[in-house]
DNA sequence: ATGGGCCGTCGAAGCGCTTCGACAAGAGGA
DNA sequence: TCCTCTTGTCGAAGCGCTTCGACGGCCCAT
């Protein structure tokens, strides 16, 4: 119920100079006296200034807002997402931009609508398939763009992720390394491997690259999310493969259900988990964890410098670090 | 990589109608004549025209964005947060309009910035706490506000949220008349009930009332997430109250581990629970689901009543609907 | 015929900001 | 001393859109 809002005119007369100089104390583009720089900032302060968000975006041709992409979509564990979310619009606001949220399900035209219209700078896209329709129509996009993982065909995007492949392969070395010589993985539901999503395929074929070069054996198998599909799958893993010791699971949901079957089975496999480090934490488990935290931080980094009109790497994969708990 | 951003000058040339047709055009606020307007699509089409949104901003003092403002805290169940969000998003795109992400953690700044800049035309916000220190801010801003949830002192603002005392009240009704006499409800984690957080003593007090109201007898205690904390606290209840044969329970995250730890005991209580659909349906559970869906869609359209300038009601509580399943 | 309305369209005035070029005034070099 | 640079500030021109008032036709009631 305050006042009609206030307009850099106003502090530009009650500071007693020119519109100009108040927009370049604020923005820092020319030198300004101390002297003036501080009349002005009191009158800012005084009269409670913000600038008007659509003015500036339209005289500036910056929005200083960019958009996050959310999908939403069965065999994503949310909370994970969350936490790519949050992580996002703390670091976006860091460099002083506000986030847009747009779904999944508005397809590509959100993305196109929301490029075109200069609402935002620039895009920050989650979940990225390997064969993803929303791919192209980034690269028609003048926008600059980040992906969190990777297209099949990544040419001439940016994209950011957990480097899987190196964490499966790191999951076998660790097991390997406590004298593992029969490992599973137990990995995504299979519907996320069907729709070619990158990540779990990553780990699989890392997984299995791992295997092979050290000479074990290894079997990966997808899982599904509910206890009573978990109990099944891992019952019949060990009635197929009774030698197996060691177990990589890559499937936040399931990692519970997997140790209660383990104990009910009364089987000692030792297991590693690719997942969140709370999940993994709860349940004392040796795991890498997803570092959702920093991959929204470094998306919007390489965003921020994209926007500024710098070259940034193609590719950028965070590597793995396991974290041994005994339990 | 397309060519420069088509402005409405340009189509309203290559149409040959002044600026200010192709803008009535597209609004709809005043009559142009069919024959125009077909010119003025075509046109719009061929050139592949976005009205730019800051100029649009500047130019209306309508920015079609409304904030969002999310928690993110300890006890919050996050899918359906999620769920939330999706449906807030997917509801103000229904009215033309975007979402901008606030968190809760940059505190009452953000909800201060996005309003004083214009940036957005409303706020939702969610999670309110009874004594929430954003609901002053809310006061203070002559932009429309609409709260999921309710505050202790809810005087002068818009709130949305099922009718949870009702939910508690339904669901000792329901377990009354399928014969129990002695009833317990497990709640939310403590430290949901010691921040104020309004649902969970909401429900509690209508599960209080009805208890009194039936005669019968009933204990209410909150409840941990964590698997073994919640055998706990069943265990504990049952030594404490041997008699309680229905169990209503009001956290979502909680109703797996109280089914399972009542098979382990071999006690057979009926349970009802109020949760998301989904969680309950997989248990196989009676339950008053949370209408995430519902609640976004109905924020949304009371915001949007506010910014035409209508009264709305100042509280609008969903009713309850108890869904039975036989297991 | 003649005037009053309505309909469809146009032109122009902003909306609040950024940024470019201009220009005093003082600093420093010759 | 004169001229050239800086430094700090100002004024004005947009940015692309909405909206207000005006106006020429046309129809209908007089």
């Amino acid at each position: 119920m305050k006042g009609r809002d206030v307009t850099i005119a106003e502090v530009a007369r009650h500071a007693g100079v020119a519109v100009s100089t108040v927009s370049y104390v604020l923005s820092g583009k020319r030198a300004i006296s101390a002297e003036t720089r501080r009349r002005v900032l009191d009158s800012v302060r005084a009269l409670g200034y913000h600038p008007n968000a659509g003015a500036r975006a339209l005289a500036s041709k910056r929005a200083n807002v960019i958009a996050l992409v959310l999908p939403l979509r069965a065999g994503m564990h949310v909370p994970v997402l969350m936490q790519f979310a949050t992580s996002v619009v703390t670091a976006a606001r860091s460099f002083d931009h506000d986030v847009l949220l747009l779904t999944a399900d508005e397809g590509t035209d959100g993305i196109r609508r929301a490029a075109a219209s200069a609402l935002v700078d620039g895009l920050i896209l989650m979940d990225i398939e390997e064969h993803d329709e929303r791919v192209p129509v980034l690269r028609e996009l003048s926008e600059p763009t980040v992906l969190i993982g990777f297209p099949a065909d990544s040419a001439g995007l940016t994209c950011v992720d957990l480097d899987f492949e190196a964490a499966g392969k790191l999951c076998v070395a660790h097991l390997a390394g406590r004298g593992h010589r029969e490992i599973a993985l137990l990995g995504a539901p299979a519907v996320v491997y069907e729709r070619g999503t990158g990540f779990a395929r990553r780990t699989r074929s890392g997984f299995a690259d791992a295997i092979e070069a050290r000479g074990l054996s290894g079997v990966a198998l997808p899982c599904e999310e509910g206890f009573d599909d978990v109990r099944v799958t891992v019952k019949q893993l060990l009635a197929d493969h009774p030698q197996v010791t060691g177990l990589v699971v890559h499937n936040e949901a399931a990692v519970g259900h997997v140790l209660a079957t383990l104990r009910e089975l009364d089987r000692q496999l030792e297991v590693v988990a690719i997942c969140p480090d709370d999940i993994a934490d709860r349940a004392r488990l040796a795991s890498v964890l997803i570092p959702a935290e920093e991959v929204g931080r470094e998306a919007v980094r390489l965003l921020m410098e994209k926007l500024e009109g710098r070259q940034v790497p193609a590719s950028t994969l965070l590597q793995p670090r396991l974290t041994y708990r005994r339990a």
